[in-house]
Parts: C-alpha cells; structure tokens; sequence
DNA sequence: ATATGTGCCGTGTGTACTAATGGTACAACT
DNA sequence: AGTTGTACCATTAGTACACACGGCACATAT
C-alpha cells in the first residue's frame, strides 16, 4: 500500500456548480499551484468518492474529463497519475474555444433573422441525428 | 370587401409537426405551386385561425415567420399580401444553412473530444448569456 | 481475495424549453 | 363601429436534459 497525497479537496455541496465540475477545477488547480506533479499517484476513484462523501459515478466522471483534457492519465488497474504534462495541458481550456466558436456561429444566425427558438430546435436536431462520438 | 382566394389548407392536429410550421410549409407549397401569386391578399390571420379552427396566435406566429422570409409582407390594416419575390424566396432554406453550419461546427466540437452533453450546456449559456434579437 | 478503472442497467429531482391556448389593448385606417 | 397587424400579460401540458445517486459486472493485475 503505498502512500498518497491526501488531496485538500472541498467539496461545497450547497454550491450551484456540479460536483464533478468542483472537483475537476480544484484538480486542475492543484496541478497548476505545483501542490500536485507528474507522476504523482490519485487516490482511486471509489477511495476519493468515500472520502469526499459522494457517489463513485461522480467522481468517475470527473476523472474521465480530467483524463480527456491530458491531466490525469489512467492506467486501469494501477490506478490513476498526473499526466506528465499536466500543467500545460490544464491551461488549454476546451469549454472557451467551444464557447467563442458558439458566439461567433449564433451571432451570425441571429444577424440573418433566425430566431433563438428555430436555433435551438436546429441545434437539437443536428446533436441527435449524426451519432455523436 | 375583397374576395379573397379560400387557402386550400388542411392542417393535421394529430401530426407530429406543430400547428405554426404546418402552416409556415402549405403556404410555401401554394407559392411554389403558383396557386397564390405575388400581390394576392392572404386572409387576416383572425379569419384564417378561424377557418382552420386554431388560436391567433398561432396564425400569427407562422405569418410573422413568413414574414421574415419573405415570403408574405403583412401592411397593418391593409391586410397581407404575398411578396412580390415570394417565389425566389421560397427556395431560400434558412434552415438549411443554419443546419449545416451548426453540423460543421458540432463535428469539429467532437472530434476534439468534447461530449455532447457538454457542447449542449456551452450551447445553452451562450444562447442566453449575449441578449438575443 | 482485493483493488483498479470502466461499462451498462436503472431511479429521482429539478430545470428549461416548445407549443398552444386565452385575454386585453393599441394605432391606423375604411 | 369595425378590421388590420401587433404587442403585452398570462397558463397549461409535454418533452428533454443535467446531475447525482445506486447496483451489478467485467478484465486485469497484485
């Protein structure tokens, strides 16, 4: 049993952003502040559950986001390390780039006349027809 | 008072698709199909949810679409009229475009990872955080 | 046996939107 | 007075999704 870095993690359960949300964020600034570094072991999903006092499923989902965005990188039976290049990584913010290219589509919807609601269903209907990854 | 020609329009209650876009698409089939020619007066949108045995409203929310397409141009108490260019402006599939750009931009979303579960919250704060038309 | 990440099945609660309905009122004209 | 399009107030039912939870199972390793 080796040791592993107790985490200060605080989860505020009365907070309107999710918990995994939470988590994945104090994660990141964990890796960006140095607290945490590459290499360095997790403790396991259902250990972080346990002692956060939430659902494994939550905490699941947050080190699945955290493995996509190169954080954290999995090694299934041998439990869970920060990825070696963590910190670079942690800066590369996806939702921002997602959110700009949005804006710049929905202005240019809203500029030709479409409104809000024939956007909305669009955009339902494209996520739900071409199967998603 | 003018005659005006009786819209062969047959609305389905049972369709899936709703009232307004039932609507919206007859009228557009009629232009095509030259049973309505530019100039001609539409009914007013009271006599017509009338006739088809529906809300104002709901004329009046296919008329306005209509409107912004160009397809009709409504002159305040004067009546609406069919557009001069309804014809031309029929073809112009405004959903279409929507679609395809929203189709590029969610594919590139995806191929960068990013869930669609995601992509529909980032979708959602944008359509409302930046004041819509 | 025990632990790892991961997968699929499900439940429940809250939120947010669409679609359609109704009422009332207005300015501008015949 | 009556009609036009349009604007505002509102409610109802239905749908869809996020979030968090729970149980069960698997292969892979120590």
């Amino acid at each position: 049993m080796e040791h592993i870095k107790p985490m200060q993690i605080s989860i505020d359960i009365e907070s309107a952003t999710p918990l995994f949300s939470q988590l994945v964020m104090q994660i990141k600034q964990a890796v960006q502040d140095e607290k945490v570094k590459p290499g360095d072991q997790l403790p396991s999903i259902r250990q972080l559950a346990y002692d956060l006092d939430m659902n494994n499923k939550t905490v699941a989902k947050a080190y699945r986001l955290l493995e996509r965005d190169s954080v954290i990188v999995a090694k299934g039976y041998r439990g869970t390390f920060i990825h070696p290049e963590a910190q670079a990584n942690c800066t590369i913010d996806l939702n921002k780039w997602v959110r700009k290219e949005l804006t710049n589509t929905i202005q240019s919807f809203r500029q030709a006349g479409v409104t809000d609601s024939e956007i909305r269903i669009a955009f339902a209907d494209v996520l739900n027809q071409s199967t998603g990854v």
